[in-house]
Parts: C-alpha cells; sequence; structure tokens
DNA sequence: GAATTTATGTAATCTTTGTTATATTATTTT
DNA sequence: AAAATAATATAACAAAGATTACATAAATTC
C-alpha cells in the first residue's frame, strides 16, 4: 500500500543521482539550486519537499558517491598479496576517474576544495573523507607489515600518505584532461615507491 | 615628479599580494569584493580605479604567482644532472606549499578546480599554468635523454605526466594538513620511479 | 463521498554579491 | 589662484541565488 497523499511524480534516487552528478561535475558552490531543480526536473519546491536544503542534496550526494568509493577502489584493496592490492586500488581509481558514463575525476577531491566561510562545512566533511581514505591505506599496509610481505624499514602510515598523495593527483590530472591510458602509465611509475620494500620479489 | 591627481593612498603591489593570498586561501568563488576590499583596507570604488574588476584582480594575482612558481620550483629544475633537478623541484615545491609564510597548498591547484559557468575562463586558465608546468618538466626530461642521462626505455612524457600528478597530488595533501616532513618523505618514494630510469648510477 | 495527506507549480521574498553614480578631497599643472 | 586630474567614501543599483507562501492537484483514509 502506497503512502498516503499525492504520489511524487520524480524517483528520489534517482534524482539524486542525477544530483550527485552535478555535484560531481560543477562542484558544490559551482551548483546553483536551479541546476539541480533542471536536472532532477520538476519544480524547486518538490525538490526541496523531498531532500530539504542545498545542502542536504549535498551530503546525501556524497554520501552515495561514498558508497561506490567503497565498493570499488576500497574494496581492491582486499587483495591478499600487498602489491596486488595496491595495484588493484589504482587501477580502479583510475577507471573511476575516467569512466565515460559518470563526470571525470573524482567528487570528494574537486567539489569543495575551496569555499567561502559559510560552506567551510562541506569542506571539512570532504577532507574527513579523504583523511578515511588514507586511513584505509594504511590499515591494508599494516596488515602486510604484520604479514611479513614489506622489509622491516616499511612504514604504514608514509607509505599511505605517499599513495594518497599520488591518487589525488591523479583525481586532478583526469579533470585536467588525462586519459586513462596516461593514469595507467603513471600507476607503473608510482608502483615503484613500493617495489624496494617487498620482502619476496613478489611482483 | 608624481603623477597629476589625487595620489593613491595605499601600495598597489602590497595590495595585490594581499589579494593573492586571499585568492590562494579561499579561490576564486570562496572570495567575495567585499573580501578583498576589506583586505587592501581601501572602499571599493579605490580597488576598481586601481584594478577594474574582480576578475582583473584574479588575473593579477595568478600572474604574480606565476611569477614565484617561475623563481622557486621551477628554476630548481636546472640543476645539471636529471636527479637533482627532479629532487631539488620536488623539494622546492614542499616548501612553497607548506610555506607559514602564505597560505598551504598551490593558488594554481586549488584556487578554481570547479566553478560555475561564467568562470569557466578561470578554470581554463590555471588549467593551461597546470600543463605549463607538466611541459616544463617533459622538457627537462627530454634534455637527459638527450644528454644521455637516462636510459633508452624512458619517455619524457610518461615522466612529466607522473610528476605533474604527484606534485598536484602534494598540492593537495598540503591543503588537508599534511607537514612539510610528510610530503619530504613521500618525494623520496615519488622519486624511486625516476632511478630504475637513471643510467649511471647518478643519485 | 468527505476529510486528510502529500506533492506540485507560480510567484514572491530575502540576502548576497559585483559594480557604479555622485559628490568630495588631494594633488599637479597652468 | 584657478583649472585639470585622479583618488576617495557614501550610498545606491541590478542580478543571481537560496528559499518559501500560497493555492491547487492527486492520492489514501475514514
Amino acid at each position: 500500500m502506497p503512502p498516503a497523499g499525492r504520489p511524487r511524480t520524480f524517483d528520489r534516487d534517482a534524482a539524486l543521482t542525477r544530483a550527485m552528478h552535478v555535484f560531481w561535475e560543477k562542484g558544490f558552490e559551482g551548483t546553483t539550486m536551479a541546476d539541480l531543480v533542471k536536472t532532477i526536473g520538476v519544480k524547486a519546491p518538490s525538490v526541496y519537499a523531498a531532500f530539504g536544503n542545498k545542502d542536504a542534496i549535498f551530503k546525501e550526494a556524497v554520501a552515495l558517491y561514498n558508497g561506490l568509493v567503497a565498493e570499488g577502489p576500497l574494496k581492491e584493496l582486499k587483495a591478499s598479496t600487498i602489491y596486488e592490492a595496491v595495484k588493484n586500488s589504482l587501477h580502479k581509481n583510475v577507471e573511476f576517474f575516467t569512466n565515460p558514463a559518470t563526470p571525470s575525476s573524482c567528487l570528494v577531491m574537486s567539489a569543495a576544495i575551496n569555499c567561502a566561510p559559510e560552506n567551510k562545512g562541506h569542506v571539512d566533511d570532504l577532507r574527513q573523507n579523504r583523511a578515511y581514505y588514507k586511513d584505509a591505506f594504511r590499515q591494508r599496509f599494516e596488515l602486510a607489515i604484520k604479514d611479513g610481505q614489506l622489509l622491516d624499514g616499511a612504514d604504514a602510515k608514509s607509505l599511505a600518505e605517499y599513495f594518497t598523495t599520488f591518487v589525488q593527483g591523479m583525481a586532478i590530472r583526469a579533470k585536467d584532461g588525462s586519459t586513462k591510458s596516461d593514469l595507467m602509465t603513471s600507476c607503473g611509475f608510482a608502483l615503484s615507491g613500493l617495489v624496494p620494500l617487498l620482502r619476496d620479489a613478489e611482483k
């Protein structure tokens, strides 16, 4: 039995996906409510009724995006050898950043880098997301150290910092027009930083 | 002999530097004319009389910033060995991104990543600047290849793409709070990607 | 079928932001 | 000293953007 009252004339989930894509492409401040209203295809009051305000739509869009990241690049870190885990995760990021079915680059990287003071909350939220991503790397390296896959000098925190730097750089490069092929080649260079620390010649 | 008319009550160069710092910290759209007017210390019409409009101030600020980059990271690329050139340039970037006397990170990287359509021009301009930076890397690698400092497989374009990726990543990391020490350590990893291509064990 | 509930569209409101008209002040030139 | 030049402050203007009041429409519940 559907809920009482006039039924919504649009698909809320589909609308959120479209909104996410707009934020992904234009950023939080670069996106206007008029943009969102237009992309959803109904008038402003319906959008407000369904989602709240612009801040709330953005938060939901970020949550949706985070789910995609969790199912993609983060999941790849689960591979059994550390080299494969990092390589697969990097490559998945490349696919993510250059997927022609979505805007290029990364919403978390590019939607709120610099904002007016009133939007500092979103800047901080996305920074937090990036910290979470770096921490996933750190945990994976710590596991590898515990498993004896890395040499004694290896430091999980430094490695996580380095690969996070590289991935975040790739996000910008993708925005600047680097191709999937360009980024894949760069991954090879980046992985060179890991090779000297592998205990067995696992690669 | 000073020019006719009432003299300006503020130092135009100092005002531009302050404006650059505001854009550096808050980005183009995150900065309001009220911010600029306040930081310069006179009223709006004086700022407009001295610089034109917001777009023009931003362009001048970017030009000023580019001069700093040319005198810093880009100049370091002139070192005679390729390894020193890249290492010194990376380190100079780190100093640049974490200099406590200026905002963190990089204006070209963070001031206009995502903007509303009416500001697309600035987004494109900064992208162009980043392409210019990458090209400086490429030229330096080509020189190294010509000088026989790199092995035959070395590709200047790929190396430039990789190190540009890394530097751009560092800019974001600096914005996210990574310290000078964090970034310096990452540079060590990044340089690992170059070592296998050095002809003589130059490092 | 009447009452209730919820969504919709039109149109307005309120705030922020970039910009400028006007009158005034400080300096040089004649 | 008068005229010309250019900067300054006050205050207003116009446009854009987020949000909402109001009346209406479509569904369920009683």
